[in-house]
DNA sequence: TATCCAAATTGGATCGTTCAAGACGGCGAG
DNA sequence: CTCGCCGTCTTGAACGATCCAATTTGGATA
């Protein structure tokens, strides 16, 4: 059993003192090359490596951040949020930063979990996934000056704090410029009921888009909660009334659904589905496609931003792209 | 700005010593009631939480489990980690642990990162999702004696670690089942090249099952990677040659292709997938359920076995359910 | 050669907790 | 009455790192 490696080992090892092996870690510049030099031969010699407890103590500062793992409410949708954990554990980890997870049922108990975070492991900050009006989690946060990021809009006031996003509206734009470039003018769109940010933002790009060629939209859009049931009711319903020869949906939910309901029509409606999830990709649906990854980094870039240097950080607002796939 | 709350602050609050107050949190028995209750009331009254940096230092543990997130292969198994992970940081919290995630894109950077995880962070324990014959993650952890379960059994001997895992035979055994009970004698197969410890293991379930009901299931099975697009090509060799009226699947994925193989015929081929995913609840795809919050929970019941009791923890199997959907 | 300044290095104190050892009062046994 | 023991509580030290102030070193200058 080969006995805990210290500073003080280190120091021992190297000839030096405890100080000037902290000095190499954390401000090198400051000590002598050729000194510098010897302490990293016995750092690598003997496999040292900080002890983060005993370095947290002292500067008062974790290098976790936590993310919310949620309670996989859809099914279809929690795939984004898979996606995104594992591009911000990987961005993290580069930044010298570990992801720590939680969960919690509502809002109230998931402030005390912030609470309880915070007292306990002193976490340097949060990535909130989703954000709504009026978010008690942001307020709370922010109140306390806690760092945190929110991937998500704060819908009530962009500079309420830094944010990276997904353009939506710019997603359901491409998608029904691809539809009118492919000759189609009724291009319907199934999305939610109007007041949550997400879903006013992505019925607006295919409204302006469409208005924009010269199509009425009056009509042509249909509102329901996200599910594939409630996609195949109202697809079949705008089928009877508009006679739509393509639909942009909100979700690959409700895309799914729709396409259920244009199963056996010739000639075949077009669909477009928002998310690019794993199930749109197995059964060849067209879907609005975010990029996960680079949204996990910039949040992590504008943590670092905030807790390494001190820089007020701009929101970050990505492009979506489009999976083109057989069914548009 | 409120000071901080330490362990002294609460003793002095309660007129005890820090000491005191320490056995209150950590053995209370050996406190007197009277004190215990005055010492708890400071504690609430000023809201003081233990650090777990200090407390770290001096116990030499953690209280932090790791556990794996993937970079999402397939896609669509993707979503049964995420099930998982959120049903092990439930689990944990409950226990009083907190999950840290890492990733690496290969067994040997992965050893690096648990290597890196104990010494900097003193991580108590380690979760794996998923095991293979001769896993060399599974051999360094258990060399430096490190608490660690695994979801999914090790396949080589099977009492070289705690595990848990589901018992897939007894899912394909239980599709297979139901298929002959609705009167299919000409059940299909397709799953993967056998040498997987899984992949032999749903196999088997159905194979057993039809042999014991006097079927003989030669020529009735094939065998392939997991994809979509493998298990569409598949299907069709079977309908060609075997005139399957039913098939179990030994994925969602592969399912998901043998539907799209079979999307027209009449009378219908019944289809039995594997894993739940979002995508068979979407579409209506019947499949085989595991048990993931569960198992996480059972994982975490293990290590809390190894970590404050000293108990030998014992191996769990648990069973799987049908999710019976239209078409089955 | 003596002096001075900046760069390089050192030793002690400290973060908040638990461990180890000891102090104190009361009580029963010898 | 004294001793030892038990239950209860207190004090000092330690975990491993960084901060701070003090000290040494090396080189340039007078």
């Amino acid at each position: 059993m080969p006995e805990k490696v210290t500073i003080a080992t280190v120091a021992r090892h190297a000839r030096v003192s405890r100080q000037t092996v902290s000095n190499v870690l954390n401000s090198p510049h400051i000590v002598r090359q050729e000194t510098r030099q010897r302490v990293e031969d016995a750092i690598t010699a003997l496999g040292y490596r900080a002890n983060q407890a005993a370095r947290q103590m002292r500067t008062g500062r974790s290098r976790l951040i936590a993310a919310r793992i949620e309670p996989t409410r859809d099914g279809i949708n929690g795939s984004v949020l898979d996606r995104f954990l594992h591009g911000l554990t990987e961005t993290a980890d580069a930044a010298g930063y570990r992801v720590l997870l939680y969960t919690a049922p509502d809002d109230e108990r998931e402030i005390a979990t912030y609470d309880d975070l915070l007292g306990t492991y002193e976490l340097d900050a949060f990535v909130l996934v989703g954000t709504k009006y009026g978010d008690p989690r942001t307020a709370w946060l922010a109140e306390r000056e806690v760092p945190f990021v929110t991937f998500g809009r704060p819908w009530d006031a962009l500079d309420a704090h830094p944010w990276v996003d997904v353009d939506g509206a710019a997603g359901t734009a491409a998608a029904t410029r691809h539809l009118l470039d492919a000759g189609h003018r009724r291009i319907a769109f199934i999305g939610w009921p109007a007041g949550s940010g997400v879903g006013d933002d992505r019925r607006a790009g295919w409204h302006d888009t469409l208005h924009a060629a010269g199509v009425d939209p009056a009509g042509l859009h249909r509102e329901t909660e996200d599910s594939v049931s409630e996609g195949e009711r109202l697809m079949r319903d705008l089928l009877a009334a508009e006679a739509p020869t393509a639909v942009v949906c909100a979700s690959d939910s409700l895309a799914l659904g729709a396409l259920q309901a244009i199963r056996d029509l010739d000639p075949p409606v077009s669909v477009i589905g928002f998310d690019d999830t794993p199930v749109a990709a197995a059964i060849g649906l067209a879907s609005v496609s975010q990029p996960l990854g680079e949204a996990a980094a910039r949040c992590v870039d504008l943590l670092t931003g905030v807790l390494d240097g001190n820089q007020t950080p701009t929101p970050v607002l990505l492009a979506p792209s489009l999976a083109l796939r057989h069914t548009a």
